[in-house]
This record gives C-alpha cells, sequence and structure tokens, in this order.
DNA sequence: ACCAGGTCTTTTACTCGTAAAAGATGCTCG
DNA sequence: CGAGCATCTTTTACGAGTAAAAGACCTGGT
C-alpha cells in the first residue's frame, strides 16, 4: 500500500504502495502481517480465508502468543492487496494507474490549482513521484503547470479539459467496480464497517503518520 | 500495498507491493481509493479521519453517485498504508524487511521445507522475487537451500538455526507491537472487526485473485 | 544592501519488484 | 526410446518509487 488511493476506492488520498504498494511498503522492516495459506488446506466451506489458517499455524508454534492482532492487522493488508488488483480495471481501461488517477482526483476533487508539493501531501506520496507522474501527466495532456507569479519556486497545476474529461469518464466506472466488490457483502456488514475502520483510522492518523519526504 | 505481510501483522501473506503499495500497487490501475485530505480541514475534533474529508469533496463534485464504496475501500487502502509504516518498527530492529520476514515466516510457521515456488504462493510474491530474496537471506546464513533428489528442477529451502532465532527474537515483538498499535480502538471495535474483516476477505479470495506470476 | 537560512521542486543514484524469456529437468505417449 | 510438452527456477530488462543532494528562489535580520 502503498497506500495510494484516491477514493472511488472508499477513501483517501493518494497512492501508496501499499503500495504498496506495498507497497508495497518501501524499504521499511517486515512483521508477519499475514501470509497467506495459498496451499491446499482442508477446509473446503465458505467463510475460510488465507489469513486464519496462517494464524492457525502460528498459535501452533507460539502457543503462548496473542495472535489477536493478526487477525485485524493481516486482513486488511491482505485485503488492500486484493482490492488494488481487483480494483483498477475500469482505469486500466483508461489508460491510467491508480497513483496518476489519484493525482488527477486530488485536483479534481479540490476544484483548484495545486502546486506539487500540495499534491504530494493529497496523495500520500513523496515529492519526487509527483513530479514524475506530472511529467507523464503533462506530456499527455491531462494537466497544466504555470508558474505561481508570486514566489517563482512554486509550480501550480491543473486539470485541463481532458483532463478532467478522464476522471469524470473514469469515476463512475470505478464506484460502480467498486460497489460490485463489495457487493455479496451483507448489507449489515457493509454498514458497520465503514465506521470501524474509520474509528481505527482515524487513531493510526492521530499520529504524526511518518510524512513523507 | 505492497501487500506484504506474513501474520504478526494480522494475517494475509506476503506483500505486494503494497507497496506494494503499493503501492503500492505496481502498476495497476488506479481508482480512487482514498486520497487522503492532509489539508488544514476545518473540523478540529476526533474522529475525523482523512477518508471523510475526501469522500466529502467527491459527493460535492458528483452529487449524483453513490460514494459508499470509498468509505470502505479508501480506509482499507490507508489504514494498511499506515498500518505498514508503523508496523515494521520491530522488524527494522532485527535487520529484516516485511517482505523478508514474511518469508522466514513461512518456513517457521508450516515447520517444514518449501521450495521456492510454495514460498511464492505463501507469500503471495512474484518467485523472481523470492529468489532474489532467498539469495540474500542465504548469504546471511538465515536459510540454507539443498536439491531435491527426486526431482533436480526443485530447491528446498529451510531455515537454519540463525534462521529460526531471528523469527523467534522478533515474533512476540512484532505481535506486542501491533497490539499497542491497535489499542485505542476500544474492545468492541476489536472484536466486531476480525469477523467482518475475515467476511469481505473471503468474498475476495474466492475469486481467483489473480494468481503470481 | 547583503547574507544566512528556509522553502519548494527537481535531479541523481539506487533499490526493489515485476514480466517475460531462458535454462534445466521431468514426464507422457506414440 | 525419444520427441514434445509441462514444470520449476533463475536471469534479464525495465519501470517505479524513494532518499538525499542539488538548484532556484524567498525572507528576515543587521
Amino acid at each position: 500500500m502503498r497506500a495510494t488511493e484516491d477514493l472511488p476506492a472508499g477513501g483517501g488520498g493518494p497512492a501508496e504502495g501499499a503500495r504498496r504498494a506495498d507497497d508495497g511498503t518501501p524499504a521499511g522492516e517486515a512483521l508477519p502481517a499475514g501470509a497467506g495459506v495459498p496451499t491446499g488446506e482442508g477446509a473446503p466451506g465458505a467463510g475460510q480465508d488465507t489469513v486464519a489458517e496462517v494464524v492457525r499455524q502460528w498459535r501452533a508454534v507460539y502457543p503462548g502468543l496473542d495472535t489477536g492482532p493478526m487477525e485485524i492487522i493481516g486482513r486488511i493488508n491482505r485485503c488492500a492487496a486484493l482490492l488494488q488488483q481487483a480494483e483498477d480495471a475500469p482505469l486500466g481501461r483508461a489508460g491510467l494507474t491508480r497513483p496518476e488517477f489519484d493525482l488527477l482526483g486530488a485536483l479534481r476533487r479540490t476544484g483548484r490549482e495545486l502546486t506539487p508539493g500540495e499534491l504530494a501531501r493529497e496523495t500520500f506520496s513523496s515529492g519526487a513521484a509527483v513530479t514524475k507522474r506530472l511529467k507523464q501527466l503533462g506530456a499527455r495532456g491531462l494537466v497544466e503547470r504555470r508558474g505561481d507569479p508570486r514566489d517563482r519556486r512554486v509550480a501550480r497545476v491543473r486539470l485541463t479539459g481532458a483532463g478532467q474529461e478522464a476522471v469524470d469518464g473514469v469515476m463512475p466506472a470505478q464506484l460502480a467496480h467498486e460497489s460490485a466488490v463489495l457487493s455479496g457483502l451483507g448489507g449489515a456488514a457493509r454498514g458497520e464497517l465503514a465506521p470501524l475502520l474509520a474509528e481505527l483510522l482515524g487513531r493510526l492518523e492521530g499520529r504524526p503518520g511518518t510524512p513523507r519526504t
């Protein structure tokens, strides 16, 4: 997760490697956030996820440890990974990657010009990454840049007409696609997940949250 | 996304790019999964997450669209991104990245020798990535490989004593760290999240789920 | 005015992961 | 038996992201 997103996918902002892109996570560290248990496995039934089996294996190895956190964190990580693969079909059709869409989306939702630095913060990515993406999106005619007259260090980036059309053309399909991915989830579950995740995310964001370079 | 994990983090398996993050998410596509709203924002209070603000912006732009999916998917992506940054402190201290830990963890939890292909499936990463990690972990003396006598195409990988010590030394700290990250989340919320995420993950994994190369 | 220090963006060097091709075996079937 | 195809792993080529340094530009104090 990377941590990239801009919202049709539900929310936040820019990409990440969730990223992760992974980041996914860059050269961070590597705790056990949920290795799957892709191998055969006995249980046939529904409702079995790979994380459950991995947790079972770990408990057998370390009977004394509390594996509770794995069941939440591992699942979030795994869900994010699968969602990012499944989620991006409409974007791919439009010839956009998620980080690119996140950037365009930030401009569209805020409705104003943004500087590269602001875009980096909105999309939770590094300034260097934004520079590269702007170069590509500019070459494709989706964004324009002009210098700020007041402060010549600063650039101001805005969507072109084609850029806005691209976002407006993809967004409905993206939201519909995400809706489809979540279908099959009981209505009750859907209603409960959002607030619970909001609480968790609020806590996580409370801490400074490792600002980007 | 990346999307790498092996469990202490809660779950699933290997990385992803998340990323991989990914992003994160590798070169997938880019729906709006939750661009943050890092900018000022008016609301001061607690319980405000960045995704909420992004959703608000999108709704203002597209009043007719159902932004519900964003509130779940965007938050999952953003949580995964933040968790992967916050989560890996103990691993870093041990000199391991998460993908490396995922690999070692797969060997530890299964308790047997695995082939590179099996490791790739367990850790949800590509075979090429496993090859590279095995080279590094082998050079550090954490894993050993020997040829399978029956089938010389196949390699068999196992933890060395040092490798097992590394996992056993880090795992408790990692779980404790993850527990700390989740503290602050009400006990009720903690109890509800795991089964809800399990249901979602089960659905997501039901589909083939883009097998790795 | 000048200069030390800070801000904003881009560039550079590097790492990591992937996809696709290449190698090396094993297996089946005529 | 051996040709052709499948399987397992590694290699190659490349794209993307990051951190850190470099550039360019403001600003406040003296």
